[in-house]
DNA sequence: ACAGGAATAT
DNA sequence: TATATTCCTG
């Protein structure tokens, strides 16, 4: 008997080993992500969606692939406990019909959290569009107090500065506008003022790259002016990758950081670039 | 009124 | 520090 135990036990023991490695493997063979751009960039805009009557359901947030990964994860994790996912069993929760206040929000950084437990607003890493029937979500339970619910913090993601590096470049610095800015990035739920704050900020960073010798992209100074009609169309494929050549042979530019990067380099870039001061 | 941008606040 | 808000200007 003992035999057999200790048989058993071991071929267990071999089973999750087994699983463990193919697990690493399988992370290891996971694309990074910047190689990974379909959910933040819909196949069929949705104007055009919308002309030719197609159903915008495939539209796909972060938040929903963040949850469904969430799920899995726990699924698996649980997979000998009793407990369904942890998402599910926070409260006796009514099953959530579209969207609900999803504590796995990504990107977001609710200052009042702390103070309160409201769940407002919701601003996802980058393009969602079509999501008016997803962002029905906020007023779950809107407190009746505060009729101006504050929006959470805005986190410049990669992506989301990816995109904005790739309007202002195409802009030219001399269009780059706030209200420019967001209109061509079209992300979902970016405000003006989310745009202009950046802008300061990049400003700043330009000024001080400059200052050190770097030689800024001619097309910085260009002045396109920015085409009306693509206001509800992002710059969809990256609209020019700027900056892998500046016009006198300089082998880089100020924006070569932003190519591409992975998110364990994000907070490097952003001590890179940010830090504008001293 | 509106938008941009620097200054300032959180 | 990063981002938001205020304040002034055109």
């Amino acid at each position: 008997m003992d035999d057999l135990d200790t048989d058993v036990n071991h071929l267990q023991e071999e089973e999750e080993d087994d699983d463990d490695q193919r697990v690493s493997e399988w992370e290891a063979g996971l694309p990074n992500l910047h190689d990974l751009t379909p959910l933040t960039q819909p196949l069929i805009p949705h104007d055009l969606a919308t002309a030719f009557s197609i159903s915008p359901e495939p539209y796909r947030t972060i938040l929903d692939v963040t949850r469904a990964s969430d799920n899995t994860v726990s699924t698996l994790r649980c997979a000998s406990c009793s407990f369904p996912p942890s998402n599910y069993s926070s409260n006796n929760a009514p099953p959530p019909p579209q969207l609900l206040a999803d504590s796995t929000t990504i990107m977001l950084i609710d200052d009042d959290a702390v103070a309160d437990a409201r769940k407002s607003r919701r601003l996802d890493s980058v393009t969602e569009e079509a999501d008016s029937a997803l962002r029905a979500d906020d007023s779950a339970e809107d407190q009746s107090s505060a009729r101006a619910l504050k929006r959470p913090r805005l986190v410049w993601t990669p992506q989301l500065h990816m995109r904005f590096v790739e309007v202002v470049s195409h802009l030219g610095l001399n269009n780059a506008v706030p209200k420019t800015i967001m209109q061509m990035m079209n992300v979902d739920g970016l405000t003006r003022e989310n745009v202009a704050s950046h802008l300061q900020k990049y400003r700043l960073y330009l000024k001080r790259q400059s200052g050190e010798g770097t030689v800024l992209s001619d097309q910085l100074f260009s002045s396109d002016p920015f085409p009306q009609h693509l206001r509800h169309q992002p710059p969809q494929p990256p609209v020019m990758p700027i900056g892998i050549h500046s016009s006198n042979g300089q082998p880089y530019n100020a924006f070569d950081s932003h190519h591409h990067f992975s998110m364990m380099q994000h907070q490097q870039q952003q001590r890179d670039w940010s830090s504008a001061n001293n």
